[in-house]
Formats: structure tokens, C-alpha cells, sequence
DNA sequence: AATGCACACAACCGCCTCTAC
DNA sequence: TGTAGAGGCGGTTGTGTGCAT
């Protein structure tokens, strides 16, 4: 069993926080950084769970996280990852550098999933099937999609890394031995070590790609890794009408609140590490984008079948 | 105008992993 | 080596909002 929830002291508040609780956390992140968390209500007077205030910061607070309707890129993006990772949505969220967690895994589940179930009771219609056979598609697509879904996650996890290495290896076996620590999203402050399911299966699978990517079949133009670069700038705005300091507009919320200059700097330190990579990012997306995709090793392809070919998994 | 319904998303809860002691 | 605690993740719930009736 779990540990007791962390949060059922009386006197700690729940609910929608308040614009003056928001500017409270900011505040103390800026002076102090985020982590910690234990500390935060004690230091800030908040009156709620560290918890709270970490899940408030990483979802919501955060620089660089954008709002809005998901591109069709990003929901391509998702699509693919999801397939290859399951819901492992923070993994998937390393990806997008701009979308949390939270909001990729509300927008698979409010839309993704419903478009695909749909999109299955097309193609079925399509090829003329009785509605009973139809019904017991969707059925076993959503079954499968909860029960499953373990089980194959890990199943395509070990087949994607296995092909990947294979590709890898094709092209420079050394790319095999550069593998670094942790690159990658949240496990910057996080030292979990190799040997846990997460890093071992989806970090190892972005350093890999990451690698092979460093010597790609064709390597991306210079604007495409301006554009990924530019895709992926944070959004802190600064308001040079603002005599004290800058406005930070948090995401699409029409609130803002005044904080002191240097926030920006923090928050451009604080924002997804993920961005390093962003320089291979448009050929990743080629990559996950593009379902025939020809620039890839025929390798690479394999992969991408593994992970899109729902009907060899079941 | 009032009511009901569906949707989107912020927030919470329970559990797991990792680390420090 | 065992245990407690902190942080993190994924599933689920609650609530606000917009639309249809």
C-alpha cells in the first residue's frame, strides 16, 4: 500500500488557486528555484501541500508551457509516441517541450482517443463489416487500450530499442557507447537511476534516437532547426512599458503578475532541459510524423511499423 | 430565460521509485 | 539492510463554460 495522502492535514486548502497564491509561488520560485517542495508551504505561508504547489508550478506556472489547441503536428506527434510509449505521458510530454503532461494526457484522453475509435469505426464501415463485428472492434480496441496496454508498452518498448540498436549499428556501432546521463525533461532534478522501468526504456530511447540523429541520412536544414528553436522559446513576455519589472503572462490566463527581471533569466534556466536536442527535433518529427517516411534506414522504418502496426501486437 | 448536457482542463488521489539515514 | 519520507507519475474527479433544447 501507498503512503497516506499528504495532503489531509486540516487547515491545508484544496481547490482552484487564486491569482495571489500564484504570484506567492512564483515569487518564492524565483528567489529560490523550484524543488524542495517539503519547504515551500512552511516558507510561503501558502496554506497548501507541497504537492499542490509542485503539480501548480510544473502544470501551470512554468515558463515555456504553451495553451491553446494542439497543432496537428503535435497531435500527430502524440499519436505516434503514444503508440510507441503508452501512457507514459510525462516521457511523451519530453517531447513536446511546451506541453505538460497534464495537458497532453487530458487532450488523449477528450480527444485523441475518441478521433481514434472513431477512425476505427471508419475503417472498419470502409471494409464492409457487420455492425456486430464493428461493436466488438471498438470494444476490443478499448479493452485493449486499458488491460493491454502494459503488457504491450513493454512489448514495444524492447522491440523499438531492439530495432533501433540494430539500426544504430548499421550506421556506427560506436553511437551505442556515447549514451550520457540523463538528457532529458523532468529527470534533470530527478536522479533516479538507470535501473528503473521509466529510464531505462523511454530515456534510453530518446538518447538513442538523439544519436542517431547526430549523423542522420540527411541532416536538416539550418532553418528547420530555426524553426524548432523558435518553436520551442518560452513564453515569458516582457513588458518594456513596465517600469518595475516584467510581465509574465502565464500561458493563455489573462492574469499577469509583476516580478522582478531576473525571473526571466531564471525561468529560462528552469525551462524544459529538453531543449538541447531541439536542433534534431524537425528530423525527429519527420520521422514520427511521416508514416512513409524514405530518408530513414530501412531499420528505422521497421521501428515505426513496430509501433504503428496495432494488428501484429494483438 | 432556464435547464440540461457535453466538453475541457485544473486539481486531487493513490501508488511507485528513489534516496537518505 | 530496512525504513521513512520526498518527489514523481498516471488515473480519476470536480468544476467552470459553452451550447442545445
Amino acid at each position: 500500500m501507498g503512503r497516506p495522502p499528504c495532503c489531509d492535514k486540516i487547515g491545508v486548502k484544496k481547490g482552484p488557486w487564486t491569482p495571489e497564491e500564484d504570484i506567492i509561488l512564483v515569487s518564492y520560485i524565483q528567489e529560490h528555484g523550484p524543488g524542495n517542495w517539503r519547504s515551500v508551504p512552511t516558507n510561503t505561508g501558502l496554506s497548501r501541500c507541497s504537492k499542490s504547489c509542485r503539480l501548480r508550478w510544473t502544470n501551470y506556472l512554468r515558463p515555456g508551457i504553451k495553451r491553446g489547441n494542439f497543432t496537428d503536428q503535435e497531435e500527430k506527434l502524440i499519436i505516434h509516441l503514444q503508440a510507441l510509449l503508452g501512457n507514459r505521458w510525462a516521457a511523451i510530454a519530453s517531447y513536446l517541450p511546451e506541453r505538460t503532461d497534464n495537458d497532453i494526457k487530458n487532450y488523449w484522453n477528450t480527444h485523441l482517443k475518441k478521433k481514434l475509435i472513431r477512425k476505427l469505426e471508419i475503417d472498419v464501415e470502409t471494409e464492409g463489416e457487420s455492425s456486430l463485428k464493428r461493436r466488438a472492434s471498438i470494444s476490443n480496441y478499448q479493452s485493449v487500450t486499458k488491460g493491454q496496454w502494459e503488457r504491450r508498452l513493454q512489448t514495444d518498448i524492447n522491440m523499438a530499442k531492439q530495432a533501433l540498436q540494430e539500426a544504430l549499428s548499421m550506421e556506427k556501432p560506436s553511437f551505442l557507447y556515447e549514451i550520457k546521463p540523463s538528457c532529458s525533461s523532468h529527470s534533470s532534478n530527478n536522479s533516479r537511476s538507470p535501473s528503473s522501468t521509466y529510464a531505462s526504456s523511454t530515456e534510453n530511447i530518446s538518447r538513442l534516437l538523439q544519436n542517431w540523429l547526430r549523423k542522420p541520412p540527411n541532416s536538416s536544414s539550418s532553418s528547420d532547426r530555426a524553426n524548432s528553436a523558435e518553436s520551442t522559446q518560452i513564453s515569458v513576455t516582457a513588458n518594456s512599458s513596465t517600469s518595475v519589472g516584467k510581465t509574465v503572462s502565464f500561458g493563455n490566463d489573462k492574469r499577469s503578475s509583476i516580478v522582478s527581471p531576473e525571473t526571466c533569466s531564471l525561468f529560462q534556466v528552469e525551462s524544459k532541459p529538453s531543449l538541447e536536442p531541439e536542433l534534431h527535433f524537425s528530423q525527429l518529427e519527420t520521422w514520427l510524423f511521416d508514416e512513409n517516411y524514405v530518408g530513414g534506414t530501412e531499420s528505422s522504418m521497421n521501428m515505426l511499423d513496430l509501433a504503428l502496426d496495432e494488428s501484429e501486437l494483438f
